[in-house]
DNA sequence: CTTCAACTACAAGAATTTGCATAGATTTTT
DNA sequence: AAAAATCTATGCAAATTCTTGTAGTTGAAG
């Protein structure tokens, strides 16, 4: 689930990143309306989180743009004020939901997933708390990784690509793919990273001679059993 | 047990949250209704203690917004005054029982129980007053905990910290999810207090060499046996 | 079958981040 | 006023992340 953050506060930025990370959203911030105009709207967004109060064009504006431009992602906005006249003008030109600041961090959660409902049944009817593949065991709620009985350390962006890997099980995904997905949107693609850290995974769930992640030569890579 | 308080009264709330944390509730004020509506709706309560006098929006109004939102928390209204009009009013339009101003502490926590007794037995077939993990022995009702014979002095917040892993034993929860329960509303992520509870926490229940509480690197903690 | 360019694997180490301890400032309670 | 509790700030060691550079692999053209 990919989500947009346009926020140029620093301190919610990074709380807002944090808690959504924490439950398993892959979050991008932008800290300007202008380059989300200009550089993200490519991207096919679950969700954009939205502050009204932006240097520069500011999100009521960036929202009309938006839907002028028949983009139809579900639109969250935030605002410090508790505005009637605020709101009303989100609501207005078609944002989906609106919410003030400071906000319980449970009340954005149960918001989000009322916006993405529609996408998530694919993801996550019944959410699994333990996967399993061959000796491969990984428990989602103690993010833990066991080979055999055997523990797996695994480093927090080893464990989400490895996750990310078995959510695309028998699909071949892409390095730029991956980056996207596991490292964030990002135009950097003169980095090895993926390279990296697929060979980390590797010689850590590996160790006996099972194969689990294989190279699709001139692609990227695959996770089967 | 998560409680939401709504009371513009300092002296009312003080002595309410006092009260009830002391019998290991977990509370949290809210000082208006529009901010109920506005920020602490999306929140799962199990009981919700509202004033029927209030600034601006009141407690009735309120209740029905709530009950016509489809809001089906159990709701005990309190009131300063014993008016047969009121209590019939909030009765009517949906409160769960109805309080009058000054109680008994006592009365207050009988009536919470009975509330609170429909959801208890979901979680709690048979209601606990005493929980133990190992050596480590929580006491609810008297809000005291023993390792082994020997009692451990918690602060409050320790206290609350400790509840707060206790329920989510064996999953892991993050850093700005621990916050917004045990610290409440906040967008300050560049504190450090989770860690430095955890921190005091861990001196005093793992003074053997016994471990219950688990980093889950980058990620926040985890309460297991 | 050999060659070679493109692709891949991974070691080493620099840079950054994280978790934790400690000290002390501030607030609240007694 | 004293004590307790809460929270901030800081330093540091260890873990993590990521870059750079090199060696190895692959597979298609000759």
């Amino acid at each position: 689930m990919q989500i947009l953050v346009v926020e140029d506060d620093n301190r919610i930025s990074n709380f807002l990143i944090k808690g959504l990370e924490e439950f398993g959203y892959l979050v991008t911030l932008c800290k300007n309306a202008e380059d989300v105009l200009a550089h993200y709207m490519h991207v096919e967004w679950d969700l954009i989180i939205l502050d009204i109060m932006l240097e520069g064009m500011d999100g009521v504006q960036l929202l009309q743009t938006l839907r002028y431009k028949k983009v139809y992602t579900p639109i969250l906005m935030l605002s410090a004020l508790n505005s009637v006249q605020d709101k009303v003008s989100a609501l207005d030109y078609g944002a989906d939901d609106y919410l003030t600041k400071p906000f319980h961090f449970d009340e954005l959660l149960s918001r989000i997933k009322a916006l993405t409902r529609r996408q998530q049944y694919q993801q996550q009817e019944t959410p699994k708390a333990e996967l399993t593949f061959g000796d491969l065991h990984i428990n989602l709620e103690q993010y833990k990784v066991t080979l055999g009985t055997e523990p797996v350390e695994l480093s927090p962006r080893e464990y989400k690509l490895l996750i990310y890997l078995v959510e695309n099980i028998d699909k071949t995904v892409g390095r730029i793919q991956i980056l996207n997905a596991v490292w964030g949107i990002t135009f950097d693609n003169h980095t090895n990273v993926v390279d990296v850290y697929i060979s980390y995974l590797r010689n850590k769930i590996e160790k006996g001679d099972r194969k689990y992640i294989y190279t699709v030569k001139g692609v990227g890579y695959m996770f089967k059993i």
